[in-house]
RNA sequence: GGGCUUGUGGUCUAGUCGGUUAUGACGUCGCCCUUACACGGCGAAGAUCUCCGGUUCGAACCCGGACAGGCCCA
């Protein structure tokens, strides 16, 4: 115990925050590689280093930190780490912003160094947001994906991957964003609901729908539905391409919508998925209308070098012109788009790199993964069983791990650098031997990068420390936590990696979060303007309130709108929990306590009945990762147990004189103790703060509670005293009195024996008598309760008719309840406990008014 | 079009292996500045638990359907 001192009247949040995190040192975070505890490796989200730590991340954060924080207590060896994802196409937008170039203005390494240099600055900027919202960050397991120790490791996983035939490369259609100008994959792909027109034209003698008369050069088949009455004669003859010449045959397949446009589809290389499928399946032709670049290329004669758009204004006017085009409808449309720039992606056949896709054995490690909540495995296995393609892996572009692979000039034969020397950059860097093919030692080095999802997604592998040996020896993580928009990528990419490298599942568990929704209730966006970031929180109510806000904002795994009223009421639970500190401190400070007094009295036995009570519920909620429950237990308690029902209780022993003082303040040091251990997690520096009123050191280090108090005597007659108070503390307040009005002279008359110290007495400034058995009174049965979870379950059918037999008992009978009612001239046997008498009270000679409550009755006379 | 998910007082929300009076917060109203706290205390009003049907002695909860919202995807 420190010796006595003042405390505060206020909570101050802004020096308390702030001075606490001045006091705790990062060494205290750090994993600990020879520790003997058990591990708990968390693998964080790395995020892109924007420069601003957006309030969904946070919230993830919070649900991070409160793991890391109790597994540190429950004695883990805990790995909390901060990755940052950096390479991609924002950053690379940025700089040329910044710098007012394009990427090709400059050499490649240096629009690469622009980049690490707008991304380091990016990186310090949220480190200051992390620190300042209170994570227990590992920061000596920070990686950074664009630096040599990483981007090394993703090349040696691609080398590995290739060697295991996992990654080939081949000309394969390609989701393409012609504005980035280079390819993409699925998960990359949004869509979007767009009006165009769906053009009807003549397509020698056959009227023909297209959305995309720009690819009407690439047309190569035309297709109709084999019930088509319409069109049976049509298929297997050839036909002419309006205005280029080409002959296309006519096929027919089942998946041809009859009734969209004209019931005939021309098939281009490659309008839209659905084209890919066809031209795969009837061997088509390609015909390649579009350019890297989205213009149009040779094949279009007159209309190459025009934008697709302008060749559909083009190709529609000559239509025109030929009286070919017949009308033009508005139709809704979903189209394709880059998720980065919007611009409507192209499906180009291009050479690329490729990983395959093994579906059964991802969904065997997926589900060997314990899911939280449940229900979002679903999500995954839903995206894997639809695949059709495998993963695009190749960029065409400079901020990324370049592929290393080098091309020999004279034979084609792919060299690989030795693993020792990664990472390397085949566009800078040469080969250390000649070809072993031809021993030519000419080479060209290949410019694609990669995904940067194969970056991101070796992230548990590189904390777990793999090197390409092997499987690390504290592989696989405990927990990966993130959230539910990104299972189809960064989830499932990971999954995909770790089973392709080391056979096994990633993670023992996943916890998918929620998305946080602005006010409004709808995603936070810059259009909407309905943006918080993280920092305006941090500045009106402190980390504590906002880390509380995003336990409490709703279940894990739902998503949570932001809502400033919950981080009011968080600040206002601390103010609370600050008073009551404040009061038990000024309590055992009166008078040395002595540590080794035991807790003797009725009401303070009740309240450690309690605080076990909440300790094991907020353990399990821990354990569960449901820290809304957790922390609702935590205020709960607080609120109308300790504060409420307790304190008012004892406020008058605490007064007094009376020795049974000392009990009530072994108590409250005992509760004040597990709370502040309980709420450590969710408030570090409040916590902190409490704790270091009380005790030495610090509350983060203390281990977790471990507090089982099995007291069935004290809870049950305790639960009594409390509720009889609050019953008698209504009939005060019903009575106009105020609840510290002297109040007369009280019996209470239970069924047992029962010794509140003077408590009650004392909280209702009355004058109490506890004494057993029944008052004499007059009374008479009014009524009868039914205990229904007795009756229904026992009696099922009959329960209503035995409800109705037993109200028709004389009153003798239902207080001392018969063998047997009968209902239907039957006779059924009554259940224990199946009912209970409702009394009404008549008293003659003194004038007494009486209470019933439960199987306590009360009588009293008011002064 | 498909998958997942949600629908509870004015607002947001808890809850449900089916059981008497449905949780809490904010808001509203009334009383109270009681030696921790007015950023407080005590109390009140306010919900046919989205709708329809089914199972059941009994449904907010289970089943079927409808409607509406959200997310992901085609």
């Amino acid at each position: 115990m420190s010796s006595s001192h003042t405390i505060p009247k206020n909570y101050d949040f802004r020096e308390v925050e702030e001075r606490w995190q001045r006091t705790w040192r990062d060494e205290d975070n750090y994993f600990d590689p020879d520790s003997k505890k058990p591990r708990f490796i968390i693998d964080t989200p790395p995020p892109y280093p924007t420069g601003n730590f957006h309030i969904g991340n946070a919230l993830n954060w919070c649900y991070i930190d409160f793991i890391a924080r109790y597994k540190r207590m429950r004695g883990y060896n805990v790995m909390f780490p901060q990755g940052w994802d950096c390479h991609g196409l924002p950053t690379e937008v940025k700089v040329e912003e910044i710098h007012g170039i394009t990427k090709n203005d400059v050499p490649r390494e240096e629009f690469r160094r622009l980049c690490r240099e707008l991304t380091h600055e990016n990186i310090a900027k949220m480190r200051t947001t992390l620190r300042r919202c209170g994570f227990s960050t590992d920061w000596s397991h920070e990686y950074i994906t664009m630096l040599p120790e990483y981007f090394g490791k993703t090349q040696l996983s691609f080398l590995r991957m290739l060697e295991k035939d996992y990654i080939y490369q081949s000309e394969h259609p390609v989701n393409f964003c012609t504005r980035c100008e280079t390819a993409i994959a699925f998960a990359e792909v949004n869509h979007e609901a767009r009006e165009t027109k769906l053009n009807f034209f003549d397509f020698d003698g056959l009227e023909i729908a297209t959305t995309r008369p720009e690819l009407l050069a690439a047309c190569v088949a035309v297709a109709v539905n084999p019930d088509d009455e319409r069109y049976t004669d049509l298929v297997g003859k050839s036909l002419t391409v309006p205005l280029f010449g080409h002959e296309v045959s006519v096929i027919k397949d089942g998946d041809v919508d009859p009734s969209f446009g004209s019931g005939a589809v021309m098939i281009c290389t490659f309008g839209d998925k659905q084209d890919v499928h066809w031209w795969k399946k009837y061997g088509l032709p390609l015909r390649k209308a579009i350019d890297r670049k989205g213009r149009m290329t040779a094949l279009c004669d007159k209309y190459e070098g025009m934008t697709a758009e302008e060749c559909r204004a083009a190709i529609l006017a000559d239509m025109e012109k030929d009286g070919i085009l017949k009308r033009q409808e508005t139709i809704e449309q979903r189209v394709g788009t880059c998720w980065r720039c919007k611009t409507p992606i192209e499906i180009l056949s291009e050479r690329q790199w490729f990983v395959r896709i093994k579906p059964e054995k991802i969904l065997e490690a997926a589900r060997e993964v314990h899911w939280y909540p449940e229900h979002m495995l679903m999500r995954l296995e839903n995206w894997v069983e639809q695949m059709e393609w495998d993963w695009c892996i190749s960029r065409q572009r400079i901020f990324a791990t370049p592929i290393p692979v080098w091309f020999c000039a004279q034979c084609g034969e792919m060299v690989l650098p030795d693993e020792a020397d990664l990472p390397i950059d085949p566009t800078v860097d040469r080969p250390k031997h000649p070809c072993p093919n031809c021993g030519s030692e000419e080479f060209v080095g290949e410019d694609d990068v990669l995904d940067t999802w194969m970056d991101s997604s070796i992230s548990v592998l590189n904390l777990t420390g793999w090197d390409g040996s092997g499987t690390p020896a504290i592989f696989p993580a405990q927990l990966r936590p993130q959230g539910h928009d990104i299972i189809r990528t960064w989830a499932f990419y990971t999954i995909l990696r770790s089973v392709a490298l080391t056979g096994q599942r990633p993670w023992d568990g996943i916890l998918v979060n929620g998305m946080v929704l602005g006010e409004d209730g709808y995603k936070m966006s810059k259009s909407r303007n309905n943006i918080i970031p993280p920092e305006t929180v941090l500045d009106k109510y402190g980390a504590d309130a906002f880390r509380q806000w995003g336990a409490m904002g709703s279940a894990t795994g739902q998503d949570i709108m932001f809502n400033w009223k919950d981080v009011v009421a968080a600040s206002r639970f601390q103010t609370k929990m600050w008073n009551i500190i404040r009061f038990v401190l000024t309590q055992i400070e009166r008078e040395p306590v002595d540590e080794a007094a035991e807790v003797t009295e009725l009401l303070d036995r009740w309240l450690l009945v309690k605080l076990s009570q909440t300790a094991a519920e907020v353990t399990n909620a821990f354990e569960t990762y449901q820290f809304d429950q957790g922390l609702k237990a935590i205020r709960d308690f607080t609120r109308n147990i300790l504060a409420d029902d307790y304190i008012e209780l004892v406020k008058g022993r605490l007064y007094s004189d009376a020795p049974e003082r000392a009990s009530a303040c072994r108590a409250l040091t005992i509760t004040v103790d597990a709370l502040c251990r309980m709420i450590a997690p969710y408030t570090p520096h409040f916590a902190e703060e409490c704790w270091s009123q009380f005790m030495e050191g610090s509350v983060l280090k203390q281990p977790w509670v471990d507090f089982a108090v099995d007291d069935p005597e004290a809870e049950r007659i305790g639960a009594h005293v409390v509720a009889l108070t609050a019953e008698l503390r209504r009939y005060k307040h019903d009575a106009g009195l105020a609840l510290n009005a002297p109040f007369g002279k009280v019996n209470i008359y239970a069924p047992e024996r029962i010794d509140d110290s003077g408590d009650v007495a004392r909280a209702l400034n009355a004058t109490v008598a506890w004494k057993t058995g029944e008052p004499k009174l007059e009374k008479s049965v009014a009524g009868v309760a039914f205990n229904m979870a007795v009756v229904g379950p026992t009696l099922r059918k009959q329960a209503k008719a035995f409800m109705q037999a037993v109200e028709a008992l004389p009153p003798e009978a239902i207080v001392t309840p018969p063998a047997t009612v009968s209902i239907d001239d039957e006779e059924v046997s009554v259940p224990e406990d199946a009912f209970t008498p409702k009394f009404a009270f008549s008293v003659e000679g003194e004038e007494v008014e009486v209470l019933d409550f439960d199987e306590v009755t009360v009588t009293l006379r008011r002064d």
